[in-house]
DNA sequence: ATTTGAATGATAATCGTTATCTGTTAATAA
DNA sequence: TTATTAACAGATAACGATTATCATTCAAAT
């Protein structure tokens, strides 16, 4: 479990978005903190929900426009899963494994040790050059598996 | 590479659909039958375009209800990619990886034997009961990569 | 302080998919 | 074979997440 300091996250963020020449607005910190805060995987209306505590102004589009942008300097990972919006994660921001629980739907990020070499092996096998990839678990946690507990948990 | 022969498997998909007691429609077969002789993973717009050849008067919702009852029964595979509608695989319905090359648009089933062990190793950690999982490399395909041949493949 | 291009905010537009509703038809039994 | 009926097809409206548009505002460099 690599707990970030938000602090540093945060101020990791700005200094890319000033590398590459994007302007700091108090709206793009607003989403930046909820980002380097968030432990879990927020998603886009719970971003603005809080956002806009804050700064009850902002636009819906506001947050998405930043998001972009975060994702475009890979300082934002989008884990596009079927079911309602998208889900962000701004301190991971780079491929990795998620577990889904269907029941609760909580997020987990799982350490598999067994995931290294797969990556070599696609390589090897098919002479591609990989930019990225995406590995999704869905199942029922242990919680949701004894009872029948339909407790939504965010995160 | 398991080539399945398409007049078994579009024999299977039918039994499939009477034993869960949906109805065998002239307009479910057209659409079973590309399913079936497709080789690659075609989107609903595909499957549309090639079922009015037939069927003049098919409708686009009937194709995503076709689809919808083959995923439920089991025997379609839908595959979420972000950009542009879904893909749909009616000869592997279980889980499996792709390779897609953002230069061309291929898709690719590669055989990754050091991916098994990882869904183990999940649940061993987790204690979660796994249903179905995800996992979608996106890269360049070697002959994206030495040219800048940007001719879409489509399947 | 001025300037200017970029960002914001409000809302319309887009796109894939699903819902609705009316007319049609596959499947069962008489 | 025909009658019956619930399921299906077709046409189109509705939906939800995201993106585009555009006039106004503002961050940042001079």
């Amino acid at each position: 479990m690599t707990m970030t300091d938000p602090r540093k996250r945060l101020d990791q963020m700005i200094s890319k978005l000033r590398e590459n020449n994007y302007r700091i607005t108090p709206q793009r910190l607003a989403v930046l903190r909820i980002l380097a805060t968030s432990t879990g995987h927020p998603s886009v209306e719970k971003i603005y929900g809080k956002v806009k505590k804050d700064f009850p102004t902002t636009s819906l589009a506001t947050v998405y426009k930043t998001l972009i942008v975060m994702k475009e300097i890979g300082e934002v990972l989008e884990l596009g899963f079927g079911e309602g919006g998208n889900r962000y994660d701004g301190n991971k921001p780079y491929p990795h494994p998620h577990l889904i629980c269907t029941g609760c739907g909580q997020i987990i990020d799982p350490d598999l040790e067994s995931l290294q070499g797969v990556t070599e092996e696609l390589i090897k096998a098919t002479g591609f050059k990989i930019n990225t990839h995406r590995l999704d678990f869905f199942g029922v946690c242990p919680n949701c598996q004894k009872a029948g507990s339909k407790k939504p948990v965010e995160n």
